[in-house]
DNA sequence: TCGATCATCCAAAGCGCTTTGGGGTGAGTC
DNA sequence: GACTCACCCCAAAGCGCTTTGGATGATCGA
């Protein structure tokens, strides 16, 4: 069924009938009602493709995932973020294109999606310091919206970020408060812009109270659950073990659990944990009193704000960037407590 | 630049241009690379959505993903297949489109997708028992690939599934190779079909040694990491524990090694782990000796497998349904051990 | 009563590409 | 020298929709 046939049904021209359908206001209100009628009954659905090709819009939101030998995007994390967006998406009658693009190709990628029309929008995930894609996609005139913030960017762009800095900053005082001195920072990889920011708040904690921390227990590497492991075991192993952990995400935190179980030591009581938390749908860190004591933000939510965002600058173009910082929660968990004198040296 | 301006720019006629770029014989060698010269010096990218209205191919796969109040496919298993998805169609020039859906609005979605045209081809993901979907693609002509099987369906269809009921036959073999007689199932939700399989595998083990499990160590739930806690802590409290668990996939598995480290026992002594491994990025189950003992079959080489299939269908309509049934490994980790008889009663 | 105004509707021109159905041109053939 | 026959190339007709620029009556004010 096309819009011909309906409009033959009808006897009515296809202008008519494209107008009832698409609420512009030269129709009478009869002649709407049984266009709208009769394209209910007959289960018509305009192509979208012919309808992208008249009024130039693609009706989609592109999301182009780099993959580089060292950084996978697909992960826990960006899933509950789709989901996020997923849901605004389709509540307002958008798709969802998502392009998986080796590194070296992005530039190439994210031009190609604007000559080839495919998308009216962009979401731009994990900038890096020194993120080329803020200057690209203002320079070919795609409306974005970035995931994080791309710190030394020049022009203006909008954003929607969690205040990593300040959550950090709230965390590491916490450790500190508990006497905790020898605190490692098991941080994502840190040409990641929220990498950069979480370390900041980290040594800020340690400035304001005229302390530096220790370099030899900052590390940085994609977040997964073996590198928490594999960190915490070899950061316990030596003369000068850290006593304790502010990880950046919860798939590291289980694996520095893991590994602290592994020498025999209980979390919470011998070497005290904090995570960032994302607060991913299959890894919930809650209950009366959550496992690890966190800095909570929903990336879930981040998402749904993100796609907000970046629908209201595709629909009225030239609305100015926009800049959304969401702050997180310090939530009190079983992962923390005091400094033991035991196990202090 | 468009077709039009290329072709004025060269002096040729559209019709030219775009066979000398879409390899057509009709057009003579030295313009072809003068065409494809030109192209390339201009950046010239034909602009998707005229393609696909004159060709009446959309050049993009559909995933729709369901939405219900109990289950939520937006989990990391779902990245990592959509990551092994998502290479496969850039290689080959497709673009993914994902919808997220309301349960109760798919089968709208489905035929809306069909209709307007947006996509070439669809996954089926997470087929459950009595599944509409087959049915209901295969009347609109809409070619897909299922992610598992729809055991009840008619119709034939295509799919690419791991062998659920073999590689848990195999897992609850060795556990009761191993001694254990109160094996826990901690399974996904059983109207999902690889939840059935699943239990399948673990029942015919038993039977085929004349034993029967205990349907009270039979659970059946969305796999976070929550549920495997919750599970093992109840479980592990009762009068009658289990001394062995098999678990449907890694998450739930480090919650039930979490439940089992909380009652003071240790995993892979006082009590054995199995669990299916979809050799996740980010939670890798690796090293010299993994910390479980899996049945490991991976999801991204699945999601690779499934759009080959996929594309290869749409490529050469009506080439039959093709299956694929993927047989996952078992590994030997560390969670697993003999049953100890202080601990069995 | 007559032009002006409004409310409805329509024909036709795109949107940028592919593809059908020829139409020249020069080499080869008898 | 006339006739095929490849070989290249082109004009124009779609693909299914939106949108421009009227056309047609009906209504209205003076």
């Amino acid at each position: 069924m096309k819009l011909k046939d309906l409009s033959e049904l009808l006897h009515l021209s296809q202008t008519t009938v494209s107008r009832a359908l698409n609420g512009y206001p030269e129709v009478a209100e009869a002649t709407r009602r049984r266009v709208l009628a009769a394209a209910e009954a007959h289960g018509y659905r305009p192509n979208m493709r012919a309808r992208s090709l008249a009024t130039g819009r693609a009706m989609a939101i592109g999301h182009v995932i780099p993959v580089t030998a060292r950084h996978e995007m697909v992960n826990p994390i960006f899933a509950d973020f789709l989901a996020g967006a997923g849901e605004v998406y389709s509540r307002r009658g958008y798709d969802m294109l998502i392009s998986i693009v080796p590194d070296e190709d992005q530039e190439q990628a994210y031009r190609e999606l604007r000559t080839k029309g495919s998308v009216d929008g962009l979401i731009v995930h994990a900038p890096k310091l020194g993120d080329p894609r803020v200057h690209l996609l203002t320079e070919i005139g795609m409306p974005f919206v970035v995931h994080g913030r791309a710190s030394d960017a020049v022009e203006p762009y909008s954003w929607v970020d969690m205040n990593n800095t300040h959550a950090f900053r709230r965390a590491t005082d916490l450790l500190l408060d508990l006497g905790h001195r020898r605190i490692a920072l098991v941080n994502g990889l840190e040409n990641m812009d929220f990498a950069i920011r979480r370390r900041a708040g980290f040594e800020e904690a340690f400035a304001a109270r005229g302390l530096t921390p220790d370099p030899a227990l900052m590390t940085s590497e994609e977040m997964t659950e073996v590198y928490g492991h594999d960190t915490a075991r070899t950061l316990l192993a030596t003369a000068a073990p850290p006593t304790a952990f502010l990880v950046s995400s919860i798939l590291p935190a289980i694996g520095v659990r893991r590994a602290i179980e592994e020498v025999g030591l209980r979390m919470g009581r011998d070497v005290s944990v904090i995570t960032h938390d994302d607060d991913l749908s299959y890894l919930k860190n809650r209950g009366d009193v959550p496992v690890f004591t966190a800095t909570r933000s929903s990336v879930r939510a981040a998402g749904q704000r993100a796609a907000e965002m970046l629908l209201d600058l595709v629909e009225s173009p030239g609305s100015g960037p926009r800049e959304q910082l969401l702050e997180a929660d310090l939530i009190l968990g079983q992962s923390t407590g005091p400094l033991l004198q035991s196990v202090s040296r």
